[in-house]
DNA sequence: AATGAATGAGCATTCATTCAT
DNA sequence: TATGAATGAATGCTCATTCAT
């Protein structure tokens, strides 16, 4: 991102003093519905000060991404490439993205919710960066399935059930709260590692029960849209 | 014969199919950046006209959010009330769950991004039924725990990895796709069943490992924003 | 006002019922601030059969005018082409103002107010109409100058003392209140025919001290904007 | 010199000035009836930089009408608690009232035609405002009553007389016209004073002889809006 | 005689951005 | 560096009016 030539010393660390204020705006409100008089107001700038910083509110909302998606790639590959287990990568993968979710919540939000905001070049950048993230994570779970840690798993929708576990954590936690990046890092790991384990020790019967339900009470459809049936009354 | 003043009877019909262009588009663009000029253009009706339809744009969140909620909140009490085992209602309520997520991907889209947007009262109402859900999420793990299905987990922290690993398929999931609700419910469930389970079959060292390695390798800290330490060169 | 053909009975006196209630909302809003849709609800009428018996809204306000202004300036050239003395005659007059201004409050409101919403040409016929009725009341006080019953007044100036008297009485009267139109009649010809009484038993000497203060008092200016300068201290 | 934030020195100038064009505007068409567009145009500026400096186009009515009422108050008050006779300060009141009138008479057309444009609060201010007016008024006609200089009257009747007498002036006022404030200052008061004086010179019979008419002309009613009946031919 | 439906212009207001100073 | 001032497009919404039925 060229910026534009002769800035004084102070000028990158108000510049990213901006961004942080930017976030929580965002966070707090959504993109769209943040003006950059809110922002320059939270700042303590006039509007036209606040774009001798900014090169626009878009590219606010790109910073803010890329603050989040670049450490935690990098750290994740340094990761993935460690000469251990599948299991400890994953378990220390799984770690390192919580403790982002906690330090830099409202990035988070901001990340997670607006990012479809975003125009064709960077939303193109962005989605990129997921899908490595994602990558990095299929291959863990891929080896530990090649290894015999995991059953058989299909590797996508295991990969899928990690992230829905993980990402969806910014929606109620609280950094301050009782727990911590560590703890909910191995709570998570023990439910997917045990559900994911190789050994037989499912609840072996509740599909087939589950397959009678819908077979024997079609009164009462899954579907919370479909009608109900008044219950057939058995003979 | 002259018609009771109100309106003719194409009304809520063509009502009906605005609220789902808006939850199509707000699914698309977000809320906020969808104008309902963009909502006319998409319906073919001018401004004025949409206006004979609409009360007014939050309305129609209000009608998206509440298309969604309702019935599936009514199906879960349903399901809840069950004369079965918790197992089993788990697995129904998760089936009915992921079923209107399929459904009505764009409303979830909206429910799931948009609920901010909704001012004082409407948002209040919209809380509590979250809420509601959630309880009797938990209600039947915990029936879970004390039937010794599950070993003793926190309730509420098993509720939310309940909820994280259903509600953020909306941000993936295509509903033409290879996956129904049926089997993504049966995968999520083995998953979680599996990992809430009493056996004792988790990995038990990885967590030691984990231990470890954190304490072994300071150079290489799992919070991805930290300084990144030359590794120390052991003896 | 030519009207479409082949109308049915009711159709005048339901229109006349329209007029009613426009002239009541309008009093009661404004007549900018007064929508269709309003009219509408109050008739208990949809918009589309509004315009049935409307021409359309300024055409209302029309109408209100003149059922206000015709009748009134009939029947003051009734009253001033009496054969009786101008005080008497005066006296009739202002009686039937302020009877009709009791019996047609709302009519009035939007006489005084709202005239000005009219365009060109109905505008004109308005202004003709007070015109008219001014040169009626001048006409009867010019005579009771003549006839030295009033004392020499500026027949303009005498006019708009007599209008201002009644005319203003629309923002503040109660129709149902303890005074009619009688009493006020009564009680402002009183005030107007001793004001502009021949007899010269002025109390006479406040002008001098009017003008004597404004001369000693520069501290204390009659134009409420003007500076206040802080008194002299006399010696 | 780094100004302090806010705004620069020419602001308040110009803001003014919109205000008085907005004075202009709302007393030529009305407030309803005038657009934030109209002012922008004969402002010379966009409706965007309007908006910075105004913050409604209510509060415009608002500013406009304290801009006439507060020194109108203020200066009333002075006026009433001066050490000299009623009467004098009746007239200098007098004069204060309509010097206003002549000076910002936009203003007062403003005030008089749109103050129910006003909502809740403001509106209940305005009418304090009004109210307390009116107390000024009626206390120094009661003490001219008290003193015998007035014959008895009852003084919410002749207050309303002096205010209509006044107030009503603003509908054809031309302040560059022949008449100045100080002189319709002196005729209002000489009507007003001989018309409420102790004396009894009024023209006694006027009365008894309306009396008369009304029972012996019942073809020719008062009441603008009645039938006429034909005159009953006497014998 | 009356309705529901539609329109297009207009409304007050907000916004991201620019720029001379 | 920072400001106050300005812009023009867009926003959600209302309105008087029309018209096929």
């Amino acid at each position: 991102m060229p910026r534009p030539p002769g800035h004084g010393p102070g000028f990158e660390v108000r510049r990213q003093k901006i961004i942080d204020v930017a976030a929580s705006l965002f966070a707090e409100q959504g993109y769209a519905a943040t003006s950059i008089n809110d922002l320059g107001r939270a700042v303590g700038l006039a509007k036209g000060a606040l774009y001798y910083y900014i090169v626009s509110k878009e590219n606010l909302l790109i910073e803010i991404q890329s603050r989040v998606m670049r450490p935690l790639l990098s750290r994740a590959r340094q990761i993935a490439e460690l000469d251990e287990d599948p299991l400890l990568r994953l378990r220390l993968l799984s770690e390192s993205l919580l403790t982002i979710i906690f330090r830099r919540l409202d990035h988070i939000w901001v990340y997670e919710h607006d990012y479809r905001s975003l125009s064709g070049d960077e939303l193109e950048t962005l989605l990129g960066q997921r899908s490595d993230f994602e990558h990095l994570v299929s291959g863990l779970l891929a080896e530990a399935v090649d290894q015999g840690i995991f059953r058989a798993l299909q590797p996508r929708l295991a990969t899928l059930q990690f992230l829905n576990l993980h990402n969806h954590t910014y929606q109620w936690v609280r950094p301050e709260g009782q727990w911590d990046a560590a703890f909910l890092s191995r709570e998570y790991c023990a439910t997917l590692f045990r559900g994911f384990g190789a050994s037989d020790n499912a609840l072996p019967d509740v599909e087939e029960r589950a397959a009678a339900f819908k077979r024997d009470r079609p009164d009462l459809p899954l579907d919370p849209e479909a009608e109900w049936t008044p219950a057939a009354v058995g003979g």
